[in-house]
DNA sequence: GCCTTCATGTAATCAGTTACATGATTGC
DNA sequence: GCAATCATGTAACTGATTACATGAAGGC
C-alpha cells in the first residue's frame, strides 16, 4: 500500500499528470520504491475514486492533471507520523550467501568479490548523482539528499562486508 | 522466483517435510526472504512437478518428506553462480523521508529518532541470536553467521544514519 | 478423553511485472 | 510529411498475504 503514498507525496509538492509523475519518479523515488507506468496510472485512478486526489485540469492529448485533496494530505501525514514502517527486506543476494556451501570455495569467494565490485559501482553512481542534487532547494531535493546519504552509507557498509566475507572463506 | 531457490537450498542440507522446512525457515531465511506456510507448500508442489525435488518418504498424518534431486541441485548451483542478484530494495521507511517536509520539523525529528530507536532494538536482537548460532558447525550456521554479520553492520550503519539525519533538521 | 503438536492444503485478494495497444501534438 | 515526445490505458500473469479448513497421532 505504499505506492499510494508515494504518489500522494509527489502530488503534495504540486499538481501533475501521470506522465509528469513518472518522470520525477524515475529520478527520485524509484530507488526506494520502484513502480511501473501501468501501476502509476492505475494508482492515480484508485486515488481519485477514493477522493484523495482530484483531476485539477485537462490538457491536450487527454492529459489529466491531478491535485492532492485535503483528505489526501491528511492521509499522507497520517501515514508518515502514525503508521509503523514495515521492514520487508527481501534480498536474494543474501539468500545466496546461506547456500554458498553448495558451490566450491573458489566460486563462493568469487561470488562475494563480485558483490563487492557491484556495490563499489553503485557507490560511484550514488556519488555522481549527489553532485546533481547538491544544488536543489525544493523539499524533495533537501530530503532526497538525506535519503541519498542513506544509500551512500549503506553501500559503503555493504562493500566492506563483502570484502570481509570473502576473507572468511577458506 | 527466489522462494523456489530458498527451498532448494534448505533441502540441499537433507530431506525434510514442508512442516520441517517451515520451522527452519522461521529461524533462518525468514530474515532475508520471508515466506508463509501456504506459499511454502505450494512451492514444494511446483518443485516436485518440475522434477527438482521428489517425495522421498511418506509418514504418519500424510507427512511427505521431500529430497532434492540432481536436477534440483544443478538448478541451485546455477542460480548461485550464474544468476545476477536483483536488487529490489523497497523501503517505506526511506520513502517517508522524502516527504518529511509535509509534517512539521518537530514531527520529522521525532520520526527519525524513532527509527534510530527501532534500529537499536533490532541491533540488540541480532546480537542476542548471534550468541545462539555461535556454536553451530553445519553449513547453514557457518554461512548464516556471515549473513548475520551483514545484518549487524547494516543495522549499525542505519542507526548512525538516523541519528545524523535527525541532526540535519532545523 | 483431551490437549498439543504435527501436517497439509484451499480460496480470496492484493501488489507488482511485462507486454501490448492506441493515438494526439509538436517541432522540424 | 515524419519522427519524437506526450499521454493514457488494458490484459495476462506471477508472487505474496491473510484467512480458513481439516484432521491424524502422540503424550499424559
Amino acid at each position: 500500500m505504499s505506492l499510494r503514498h508515494a504518489v500522494l507525496g509527489l502530488l503534495s509538492e504540486g499538481p501533475a499528470s501521470g506522465y509528469d509523475l513518472m518522470k520525477v519518479f524515475d529520478v527520485s523515488l524509484a530507488n526506494v520504491w520502484p513502480a511501473t507506468q501501468s501501476q502509476l496510472y492505475a494508482e492515480l485512478g484508485k486515488l481519485a475514486d477514493a477522493g484523495l486526489v482530484s483531476v485539477s485540469a485537462e490538457g491536450p492529448r487527454g492529459r489529466k492533471e491531478y491535485a492532492i485533496t485535503d483528505a489526501g494530505l491528511a492521509e499522507l501525514r497520517h501515514w508518515i507520523t502514525e503508521v509503523e514502517p514495515v521492514r520487508a527486506a527481501r534480498s536474494d543476494m543474501l539468500l545466496r550467501v546461506f547456500f554458498l556451501a553448495q558451490v566450491d570455495p573458489q566460486q563462493a569467494k568469487e561470488y562475494l568479490r563480485q558483490q563487492a565490485e557491484i556495490t563499489a559501482k553503485r557507490l560511484e553512481h550514488i556519488e555522481s548523482i549527489q553532485g546533481f542534487v547538491e544544488s536543489g532547494t525544493d523539499n524533495l531535493s533537501v530530503y532526497g539528499r538525506i535519503a541519498l546519504e542513506y544509500g551512500l552509507r549503506m553501500a559503503t557498509t555493504q562493500r566492506q562486508w563483502a570484502e570481509w566475507a570473502e576473507e572468511q572463506i577458506r
